[in-house]
DNA sequence: CTGTTAGCGCGTTCAT
DNA sequence: ATGAACGCGCTAACAG
């Protein structure tokens, strides 16, 4: 039932059905009335004949191809995936198909596959992660709709449409959760100084009249490409900078790479210092301790993006950058558990 | 530089050029030899206009997209991800693009999402995991090439090309391991009793003079669909029926789940009893105690899936099945580092 | 080596 | 409500 045909045509199924091509096509996409009595023979022709349209014919004519592309680093990344099945899901709904095209973070391969994906005529292009300030001007030259998921780059030169977490509120998140604890000496093991996240952790102890101490910000060294191990890398090195009760990395892999420092060093997580990761990656249940963490809608993520783009489609581009919220997820890396006097503040929690 | 073109054709491109527009196909194909001369002009006029091969048009023309269909059940597990990741590298290099599919394991979904990417003209398909008996005399009335990836129905009365791991080493491996530390009263948690990993268990139990005891047998409940939940119960169950010093999972998911029914139980892990996977997921490194497991070659899955594709576009159908190996890799979840006396027997093994 | 012609399969006029 | 004719952009086949 599901077969592909060999070939057989719009003719011949209006040859077939006594009818005309355009007859035909009528009945298909409801383009124009067509008589009871006629519908019922093209359709017994198309069933008869295991007619399939045929799409690429279809979008050559209508000069649209109803495909998304998706261009990613790597999916084997459970981020990128997660964002991958959002975006999957809701063009499924949407009537599109997506085209991937995975760059392996490489430039010159992210030029051969958003290259190939012009050719193909996408109607859109979602373009996670990879948004380096040196790309975007490449991006903003290309004349068809496209959003940026997740992206890098807090405040770029170029502004393009975007869907992203509140990565400060994230930093915030984490910090304020520390200082609830009843810690001072927090750490924290960022990319940069101006990531987003970095601010948010500034903001919290400035928030809660803590000085901001140099000796207590981190920054990963980007030339290890294996993440846990610039966590445990950064770890052993704060560890020799200064004491600290405390520390928050910027995203799950590298907290759990800290840990393992931390491990090393035989101190104790949570007991000596507790850790706050970002991105609830699955893992962070599973890993122990398992990870205090603030998760990401990383579905919505992707399924956003989509919707961004449709809007985009119609005109109607209301907000150019979305922003979505995210959430403490208490676990044990931190100690809530051992603060009997402690109790979810502001933010929603979820208690796995 | 990589902008996508307000529909200038290859007409405009001959018409700059001086040349009709067959030249400018041949010179940018290789499909006949162009003087230096014309090539110069045309891609002069090429670059000045911006202009971009229409992918559509030509897979009209040509009879083939140079697009590979991809149809698995949710991008975001790990497994499929690597699968995918792997087609995508390989598809990439040998200039094919793909178009995704999910199923979210709905029949109905899939068949919408196989129609979709028929209608697409796709060369051909890469099906992922769902290959349910029912689904496979559907999957054999489509004539284009199709290959199964990690296929689960071993014995299916309808035969199709397929990538897959040798399922009864994986058990085979794990078994003796635990046979070659010492255990003799070993469980197995499985998915059903014609799982190949299953006979991989009887076989090296068999060969080592052991009787399979029933008892030790359990068939997790599928009912269940989280899989570390599935572990948990199963583990559980096993405890009541029969003492066990060492179990085998079927997969590294369900081993996470037993391992925690254990810990509830206050039973240590290796010490009271040893926990082999199956799959290696990338958080098996990461788990406490570490997961020894069976490793197998995910990407690989994905890259052989697209190779055997082509050969099959050739009609040099070598291998109809290809059977990857896999390995074991030894953690701490047995305990070998405890036995002094262990010793890597017959495999490859991977420290980690 | 270059040009001509014809059509891939479909959707759209516009006329009936 | 139905049909005839044209063209989307490209390339195969053949002619020159």
């Amino acid at each position: 039932m599901t077969r592909r045909n060999g070939n057989v045509t719009i003719r011949d199924v209006a040859q077939l059905a006594g009818v005309v091509p355009s007859t035909v096509s009528h009945a298909i996409n409801h383009t124009a009335p067509v008589s009871e009595e006629t519908r019922q023979r093209v359709f017994e022709a198309i069933q008869k004949l295991g007619y399939r349209r045929n799409t690429l014919a279809s979008s050559l004519r209508q000069q649209m191809s109803m495909t998304l592309g998706l261009l990613l680093a790597n999916v084997a990344d459970p981020l990128e995936a997660e964002i991958a099945a959002g975006v999957s899901e809701v063009a499924d709904r949407e009537g599109y198909s997506v085209l991937i095209g995975t760059t392996s973070d490489e430039a010159q391969a992210e030029d051969r596959q958003l290259a190939r994906l012009l050719d193909r005529r996408v109607d859109g292009l979602i373009i996670v992660s990879t948004d380096s300030e040196r790309r975007l001007h490449a991006y903003n030259e290309i004349d068809i709709p496209l959003v940026l998921v997740n992206r890098q780059t807090p405040n770029p030169l170029v502004e393009l449409p975007s869907v992203e977490v509140d990565n400060q509120q994230a930093g915030y998140l984490a910090t304020r959760h520390l200082l609830d604890l009843g810690h001072s000496a927090i750490g924290i093991i960022t990319t940069s100084l101006s990531n987003e996240r970095c601010e948010g952790y500034r903001r919290a102890l400035e928030e809660a009249g803590l000085p901001v101490r140099p000796e207590l910000i981190y920054i990963a060294s980007l030339t290890e490409t294996d993440l846990m191990a610039q966590g445990y890398m950064a770890m052993v090195a704060l560890l020799n900078h200064a004491p600290l009760s405390a520390c928050f990395v910027v995203d799950d892999m590298r907290a759990i790479g800290a840990i393992e420092a931390l491990r090393d060093r035989k101190l104790r997580v949570p007991e000596d210092v507790a850790i706050v990761g970002c991105g609830d990656l699955s893992l962070a249940a599973l890993v122990c301790p398992r990870l205090t963490t603030v998760g990401h809608p990383k579905r919505h993520l992707g399924a956003q993006a989509v919707h961004l783009l449709l809007e985009l489609f119609n005109n109607s581009l209301i907000d150019q950058r979305v922003i979505l919220p995210c959430e403490l997820v208490v676990r044990e890396s931190c100690g809530a558990y051992l603060h009997p006097g402690w109790r979810p503040s502001r933010s929603r929690l979820r208690l796995s």
